[in-house]
RNA sequence: GGGCCUGUAGCUCAGUUGGUUAGAGCAUGCGCUUGAUAAGCGCAGGGUCACUGGUUCGAGCCCAGUCAGGCCCA
């Protein structure tokens, strides 16, 4: 028998099917980043106009977190596809380089090699370490960045801790303190004690706690044996408690237990009866706001009074006694009450969370000296002030009940311990000075918040938010450019700051910490300064949310390729969008709204966007804590899954992901999401491999002219670009992956490729309808290296490579992708729904004959379709296309009088052709090819005349 | 405890203003093919639409509550 499989136009391709994405792509990177990719796209779309997603800047501390590659994958996705729609889309990435995780990890490995005895390190020596630890994680978290393919002017990237940055910061506060925006107080704050300083609302955690919670008598002044019962939680406040309050609202009962009486609440009555064991108590009367508001308690074991106050805000009647114990300098709501009835802000704790004796309250009215100097720091769950107040209490009889209270409680998110509410001097910025509040909540209305309910996520974040406590109390920051005089009045000067500003933009912020105190001061000093001479500088630095806060300054202002033109006057910075997790309402979306409407006077963004949270398998939150227990072995760095899928599929997996809600990660999913880039990726080389001998410019043929097939899967295929743009346009990346994922399984591998399959290898290499397919598979084969450039970047790029033709860009990277408006007439649409109605019903036919083993595969059938004569009529003129998209050797149609369409399937008449695989009455009527049908005879005797009678 | 959000086949997603038997792809099983072959094609199984109750002639969709989970806050 001749071999006539190398009469074939059989694929070829060097496009493998094996991706060894783990092996490939960094050789491709490698190119990229050689030949300055980047840079040439940015070059090519310079006068385009300009699409500008500001980064929100990672921390500068370990491994990317597969969340935090979400969140750059989704970005380039982002950028790459406006760019390949022909807009100018540059990406500045960015760090977050200052703050307490850094500090408090340096800190550690500095003592650890200084030894535990020596002195700790200057803020200099502590600040060099720092930077020099940010920069070995910003080193490492760009490689990783860059090894997901994401595109941006890596060289460059803005980075909080670099002086120009530091210096732009500055000038915005300085524009702060200049409108009267900043303001020292002494508020309560967030403090954490192992790390010595206060903390911003977004530095607190909240964590399962166990406190003790505890009823306390406070006697009524001039009723012995009676006392007002308070329910706490922090028993180490007491010593600072300066009030009582009650609601006004409720009723409340005095009530004899044994030899005492005792005023609750009726409400909390019963509870705190068994409580505290009060069997058999007796109500004798109840009393009112009216009563209430006359008496006045003594503390239970400091010699001072604690008046009764309403405080209707905040007593509740779910929990407690009724009663609150109020210690302005402990709490938020305890501090407003303190304001409004002139209490003292009593803090009566030092730096080191020690309680302590201060100069706020007469000697004699403070707390007993057995407490002073009692840590509150909880060590193994116990915490020497608790127990010394408990044991003061129980010394005079104060307290009526002791147990162990299970909730959730403020933890510092850095040292991971309780945090305490501590009243001290800080420089805030008041969020309702001259009406801000109200502009940020209608500069919010402005904006468009994607998904919508965003919206209401930062307008009760900005609506509730308390002043901004903007100092820390820590080294690794931007220095707050203030100072104080001889007596103790802080200096903070917006002239100052500016001038502050300008010499840390020359000499970097150590330049605060190194220079002499007279040098600085020299330096900073108005020519024509009149207020105090300072005696000692400034230690604080800035809070870090005022670091990533002030970016719009920073790196919007300040980067030329970021600058608009054309646009509404003050507006060229604006960015399009900022895209970061939903947790960002609250920080970075609102640190960012607040800093630039107070300073430029309009939001820095047009719209925001947020993903939700990585889970685990088990829609359970991906727990740091919980990773090295046992079971928890997960890897949920980003290198982890590159290293093993490649960052196409990770960013496939990313695509795939409807965002808007929580992302699932785990390696099964990942490992499915593999499964559909293998389908596309062999679906692309089957197109590659048949364009082996195809050049465009050579072969290409018109529409008008392409088989009706060939029309049918090109208008499909323009259906699917203008819906992929569109899902693109609304950053649904998951019905991008959607749709085209099932276009490829569908359309293309299950009828395309599948049908014109015969076509390409059986034609005549230059025959118009192989031409015909081939141009088709051309234009879908480019479409999708186009479609997918912005998600599979790899993959995308090196089909690109395999295609044949000149083509103007290097990398599809460069490519323009203007999806095509070309459609078929009506009819001829109609005409092709029936052919595919009737394909779907003889399918069935044909998987019954296959089961019922008359046949194998669709070639060996012979199909009679009988069906209405108008309907005959309408498939005559395509009856050989039909039979081509059946896949059968023969197809017989004939008018059914009745009009009913019936189907039937038979073995094939004539043999099998060796060549084609079709079954043909003709084969073997020919001497010199008995085993051809006639299409191959004239198909091989083309060819042979074609290459010179070989 | 409060605010916001989520819950449709094993997985990822559709499901239009409430309207027939809830769809698709992938995965699985069973066949076919062996000229995309560590590929390709076909068929089949698989869902009390988280749960409960309500409104309605009719609810995956509207309402209330419950449960589970997430983010933020107290």
């Amino acid at each position: 028998m001749t071999d006539y499989k190398n009469t074939l136009n059989l694929p070829k391709s060097d496009f493998p099917m094996k991706a060894d994405l783990v092996g490939r792509e960094p050789r491709r990177l490698e190119r990229w980043l050689s030949s300055r990719l980047y840079e040439r796209i940015q070059a090519r779309r310079a006068s385009a106009p300009r699409y500008i997603l500001h980064d929100g800047p990672p921390f500068a501390n370990g491994d990317v977190h597969i969340g935090t590659a979400l969140n750059k994958i989704l970005k380039d996705i982002i950028l790459r596809h406006q760019s390949l729609r022909g807009r100018c889309a540059p990406f500045v990435p960015g760090w977050d380089c200052h703050g307490l995780p850094i500090e408090f990890k340096v800190a550690q490995e500095l003592q650890a090699k200084a030894g535990a005895s020596s002195a700790p390190p200057s803020p200099g020596e502590l600040r060099r370490a720092c930077a020099a630890y940010a920069w070995r994680f910003i080193d490492l978290q760009r490689r990783q960045f860059q090894r997901l393919g994401v595109l941006g002017d890596w060289d460059n990237p803005y980075l909080t801790f670099l002086p120009q940055y530091e210096a732009d910061e500055l000038r915005l506060f300085a524009d702060l303190v200049e409108q009267g925006f900043v303001y020292r107080g002494k508020k309560p704050v967030y403090w954490s004690i192992p790390c010595r300083t206060a903390l911003a609302e977004a530095e607190v955690e909240y964590q399962d706690h166990v406190s003790p919670s505890i009823y306390v008598k406070f006697p009524v002044a001039g009723r012995p044996g009676t006392y007002v019962v308070i329910w706490t939680t922090t028993p180490w406040t007491l010593p600072a408690n300066l009030a009582i309050a009650y609601n006004s609202t409720f009723s409340y009962s005095l009530v004899m237990a044994g030899e005492e009486t005792y005023i609750v609440s009726v409400n909390r009555l019963n509870e705190v009866a068994e409580q505290c064991g009060w069997g058999g108590f007796q109500i004798i009367r109840s009393l009112h706001a009216e009563d209430l508001a006359q008496m006045e308690c003594r503390h239970p074991f400091i010699d001072r009074s604690a008046p009764l106050l309403a405080g209707d805000a905040f007593v509740e009647s779910t929990t407690g006694t009724g009663f609150v114990h109020v210690a302005p300098g402990h709490g938020l709501e305890d501090y407003q009450l303190g304001r409004e009835q002139g209490l003292p802000i009593y803090s009566p704790v030092d730096d080191d969370g020690r309680l302590a004796l201060t100069a706020d309250l007469p000697e004699d009215q403070q707390m007993p000296a057995s407490l002073a100097g009692k840590s509150i720091l909880e060590t193994d769950g116990r915490s020497e002030a608790n127990e010394a107040v408990l044991a003061l209490l129980q010394e005079r009889g104060m307290l009526l009940r002791r147990e162990d209270y299970h909730h959730s409680y403020p933890h510092c998110w850095r040292s991971k311990s309780p945090i305490i509410f501590r009243a001290m001097d800080q420089w805030f910025i008041r969020i309702d000075h001259g009406g801000f509040r109200e502009r940020a909540l209608s500069a919010i209305g402005q904006v468009r918040w994607l998904p919508e309910w965003g919206r209401n996520r930062i307008e009760a974040a900005v609506q509730s938010r308390p002043d901004w406590c903007i100092s820390r109390q820590r080294s690794w920051g931007v220095p707050i450019p203030a100072f104080y005089d001889a007596s103790g009045q802080p200096i903070l000067d917006a002239r100052i700051i500016r001038k502050a500003a300008d010499s840390i933009e020359r000499h970097g912020s150590n330049w605060w910490y190194d220079r002499p105190f007279a040098e600085i001061w020299a330096a900073v000093r108005p020519a024509d300064w009149s207020g105090a001479e300072p005696a000692a500088q400034s230690w604080d630095t800035l809070d870090v949310w005022i670091d990533s806060g002030s970016s719009s300054r920073s790196v919007l202002m300040r980067r030329p390729e970021l600058q608009r033109d054309g646009e509404e006057a003050g507006e060229a910075w604006r960015a399009d969008l900022y895209l970061e997790g939903s947790d960002q309402h609250r920080g970075w979306f609102q640190s960012s709204l607040l800093l630039s409407l107070a300073a430029h006077g309009a939001p820095p963004y047009r719209a925001v966007l947020t993903h939700g949270f990585m889970v685990d398998a088990d829609r359970e939150k991906i727990s740091k804590s919980r990773q090295g227990q046992g079971g928890y072995e997960k890897p949920q760095t980003a290198e982890a899954y590159v290293g093993k899928y490649g960052a196409d599929v990770v960013r496939l997996w990313v695509a795939s992901q409807d965002y808007r809600n929580d992302v699932v990660v785990s390696e099964e999913r990942i490992a499915k999401v593999g499964e559909t880039y293998r389908l596309i990726r062999n679906a692309i080389r089957f197109q590659l491999g048949n364009l082996y001998d195809f050049d465009p410019a050579r072969d290409a043929v018109a529409p008008e002219r392409m088989t009706g097939l060939d029309r049918w899967v090109l208008e499909a295929f323009r259906d699917l670009e203008i819906e992929a743009a569109r899902a693109y346009d609304a950053h649904e990346f998951h019905s991008v992956y959607q749709k085209i994922s099932q276009f490829v399984a569908v359309e293309l591998s299950a009828v395309y490729h599948d049908v014109v399959k015969d076509r390409l290898y059986t034609d005549p290499a230059g025959s118009p309808r192989r031409r015909s397919t081939q141009t088709a598979l051309y234009r879908l084969a480019t479409g999708l290296c186009r479609m997918l450039s912005p998600i599979l970047v790899f993959t995308a790029d090196e089909a690109w490579e395999h295609l044949p033709g000149a083509r103007g860009e290097d990398s599809v990277h460069l490519a323009d992708w203007d999806p095509e408006g070309w459609s078929r007439p009506e009819a001829e649409q109609a005409a092709w729904r029936k052919l595919f109605e009737i394909r779907s019903a003889a399918l069935a036919e044909l998987e019954k004959a296959r089961q019922a083993k008359a046949i194998g595969k669709s070639l060996e059938a012979r199909l009679a379709l009988r069906c209405s004569p108008e309907e005959q009529a309408a498939i005559a003129p395509r009856q050989e296309e039909l039979r081509e998209l059946l896949n059968v050797s023969q197809l017989e149609i004939e008018a059914a009088a009745d009009g009913v369409r019936s189907l039937t399937v038979e073995k094939a008449q004539g043999r099998k052709c060796e060549r084609c695989w079709h079954w043909e009455p003709t084969v073997g009527a020919h001497v010199g090819h008995p085993g051809l049908c006639s299409r191959c005879i004239q198909a091989v005797s083309d060819a042979a005349g074609a290459v010179g009678g070989n």
